[in-house]
DNA sequence: GTAAAACGTTGACATAGGACAACCTTTTTT
DNA sequence: AAAAAAGGTTGTCCTATGTCAACGTTTTAC
């Protein structure tokens, strides 16, 4: 099993070698191109992404073609649709690597046997939900009410490796503005 | 124990009656009255709640007394601070009865070890995290991006019971805008 | 049942941020 | 290496929504 892996599993829910052993054919390793799709709108999602290298962005693309950039997960993190993932229907959120990047894949279903069957891996969605709970409330609490210079200043202190690594169009879609609104605000700063 | 969080374990978790009765005595009733709070911000959250009748709102205060009102939970629903909960942190909202409601209380202790131990319960723990996400997820989706007009449709369509039980002053602080606002888009409609 | 407070509506005005447009720079393609 | 495409910056203008204010109505408190 991949350590970037391994250590998630030992973190998260104290799993020892002999279940992580177990756990490995379970994940396949994959690389994808930057700007390539795992998941496009209206695909039903089938796998859970844990991001060895890379990044990748959830997003969403409204009536005017804008797009809506939701989450962005860097390596040591799981990502997929948990909506769709969840409920069985359809994806309304494409999910597009941002680099070149490198998952390990495992299939919803096994992956809820395996919420079913193995404690560890029952904890460890425990957890990865909990902490996707957490991180989208705390984005709409810390948006909610804010104008836009705030929401720059927020990203540079809570998340700065987004603005680094990611482009400025993207960005802005995460910040709900516009391009020209985010460059605007970046030579205020 | 109540009939109506009988229903909700036997639907969710596919409890029996044998367990559901072991269940029971962890949750406790208790009335409030309306605009009472359950829980302020700063306190740690300590209980989780299964709403009997009635309705409470989760909300809130930014540094110029602007409140947010993020979730509204009616009758039959469970409604606490999850991320108080499950960080152990005291809460940055205040959970408040918006109607005279009654509660079934559990503490979180007993809430925790009954997810370990007991699989109905881990169950519906589950069930909680998932819909939270995806309720909290669709309200990102479904108003990012779209102007007030929009958002008051949306609500009208999607929570309609919001707009008829709940103040406007408190519908308002949901949507994200202005009671002002709100009175002007409601007379377009 | 009366006073006080909170809430709701409507108007006039101010402003943040989007739309459109031009132009420059960087990246991608061949 | 050249051409094309995409992305970034900056200017002007416009619109949606917040702010301030006045006033009427409903709810709460004594």
């Amino acid at each position: 099993m991949h350590p970037l892996l391994k250590e998630y599993f030992k973190f998260h829910a104290n799993a020892d070698d002999k279940i992580l052993e177990r756990l490995s054919p379970y994940f396949v390793e994959k690389t994808f191109k930057r700007n390539e799709y795992l998941l496009r709108e209206g695909e039903v999602c089938k796998h859970n992404y844990f991001i060895i290298s890379g990044c990748m962005r959830l997003f969403t693309t409204n009536k005017e073609g804008i797009e809506n950039t939701r989450y962005i997960a860097f390596e040591g993190k799981f990502g997929t649709s948990f909506t769709s993932l969840i409920t069985g229907l359809p994806a309304f959120e494409n999910i597009q690597c941002l680099e070149k990047t490198t998952v390990l894949i495992i299939h919803k279903d096994d992956f809820y046997d395996l919420v079913e069957s193995e404690p560890s891996i029952n904890k460890i969605y425990r957890h990865i939900l909990e902490s996707a709970y957490i991180t989208t409330q705390r984005r709409i609490y810390d948006f909610q009410g804010t104008d836009s210079l705030e929401r720059v200043q927020w990203l540079l202190k809570n998340q700065p490796k987004i603005l680094s690594r990611i482009s400025n169009k993207v960005v802005a879609s995460y910040l709900g503005i516009t391009p020209h609104t985010l460059s605007r605000l970046k030579s205020k700063l």
